[in-house]
RNA sequence: GGGUUCGUAGCCUAGCCUGGUAGGGCGAUGGUCUCCAAAACCAUCGAUCGUCGGUUCAAAUCCGAUCGGGCCCA
């Protein structure tokens, strides 16, 4: 693969990514300054991760936020394919999820597709994806979602409430849509093709706009469901998107739950994620270090750097010292893995206590089905 | 239900026709080098060849059955 391609679908992203490129492929919106000052007046925050275009794309946000402005209220929706343990990449979009949860005071549903893992992953079963699913359930709900408004939709466990919306979906979607979107073929297996139409069900499940933040991997699949949603008497769901976190070992790719050394998990100890990071964690330093020191490191490959940039440090003045340190030569490699190793240990430190919790309070999070 | 095709280390795959206990690539691991990582170089681990049975001195290789995947037709 050369240098300028790259892959991004719901279930294989390859290459380095050009999101300019992406957004244009896509047909997405960049956010644009304007209406990042919008979501800054209406929330009286700039959020880290739309100032630093970690959120850099959308659908239509701008109409849930004019239609909030009426008056109008909305929900917000994202999820989850369980096929493995959660891993720092899937808490972006949860944190920003919650952010706007408690920004906008809105209900949020939160799907764990516990079927289309099953479906798409040969070697996973049921039983083992759907174990996943109350795994990766802990991890959002240690976020501090609000028990109130939030609802954790299980696929194989809600069906009964998800499969009438499902279907007013799936009549509107034929195969050549799907062949099309996601690149199926006669080997792909009849769960898949309809999938799509389960991951749309959350978007109609209240009489309401709806507002997805997710990753942009996951973007073709809205796309068919905003295709069709006036066919069945609906809005379209309006989108949010996120860049992919790149895995440890590099910037080709994003973070897999597959891949044991190029994630950090949520329940790893402090001595893997320093294991992991020193000993996997791709650097934009210099061969040596006197070179380093003469010529700089180059932050904008540095995966720890990315980290930190994306998730682990807020702080823009620190982000930014950092940045210039790493530029400059004055921070070594080394030094800038113990600045991320520290900061990613403690977030775990209190994320894992807040998972522990989380084992009580599930039951309350979970969606009942009528 | 019929036909067809495939099943070799974590992954991809050679070998099967012309039987003599398996070769490569990627990956992984360790080392050298680096402040780390990557790259490069060196080294190492790893498969009883889907399963069961038969033929044979000898089977991944031939035969039968069976399980699993794919495609086509009905």
């Amino acid at each position: 693969m050369s240098a300028d391609e790259f892959i991004v679908t719901p279930w294989h992203v390859e290459g380095d990514i050009d999101y300019d490129k992406l957004i244009e492929k896509f047909g997405t919106e960049k956010i644009s300054p304007e209406l990042r000052e919008k979501i800054k007046n209406l929330t009286n925050e700039d959020h880290f991760m739309l100032r630093r275009g970690i959120f850099f794309s959308h659908r239509e946000m701008n109409r849930i936020l004019e239609d909030y402005e009426k008056g109008i209220e909305f929900f917000l929706y994202t999820g989850r394919g369980p096929s493995g343990h959660t891993h720092i990449g899937h808490l972006v979009p949860w944190m920003f999820a919650k952010w706007l949860q408690e920004k906008f005071d809105v209900n949020l549903y939160f799907q764990l597709t516990d079927d289309e893992k099953f479906y798409s992953k040969t070697d996973l079963t049921l039983e083992e994806t759907s174990k996943y699913a109350y795994e990766n359930a802990l991890d959002f709900i240690a976020l501090g979602f609000n028990p109130e408004k939030t609802k954790i939709i299980i696929n194989t466990k809600n069906i009964q409430t998800l499969y009438p919306i499902a279907a007013q979906v799936a009549k509107k979607i034929n195969f050549s849509n799907t062949k099309a979107t996601f690149g199926f073929t006669n080997e792909t297996n009849i769960g898949m093709i309809f999938y799509t139409s389960l991951q749309s069900a959350p978007c109609f499940i209240e009489d309401k706009p709806v507002l997805i933040p997710l990753g942009v991997d996951q973007d073709p699949h809205f796309r068919l469901t905003r295709d069709i949603a006036q066919k069945i008497g609906k809005q379209k769901p309006a989108l949010i998107h996120n860049i992919m976190v790149p895995a440890l070992t590099g910037p080709g790719g994003k973070m897999s739950a597959s891949e044991e050394k190029g994630t950090i998990y949520t329940t790893d100890t402090p001595d893997i994620v320093k294991k992991k990071i020193n000993k996997y964690a791709f650097s934009g330093g210099q061969p040596d270090i006197e070179q380093h020191r003469k010529l700089g490191g180059n932050p904008d490959i540095d995966v720890s750097y990315q980290y930190l940039r994306i998730f682990f440090e807020p702080d823009d003045a620190k982000l930014k010292k950092i940045y210039e340190d790493y530029k400059s030569g004055k921070l070594l490699s080394g030094e800038l893995k113990a600045i991320l190793i520290e900061k990613i240990n403690e977030f775990l430190k209190t994320h894992q206590e807040k998972r522990e919790k989380a084992k009580q309070q599930i039951e309350q999070f979970l969606l009942k089905n009528k």
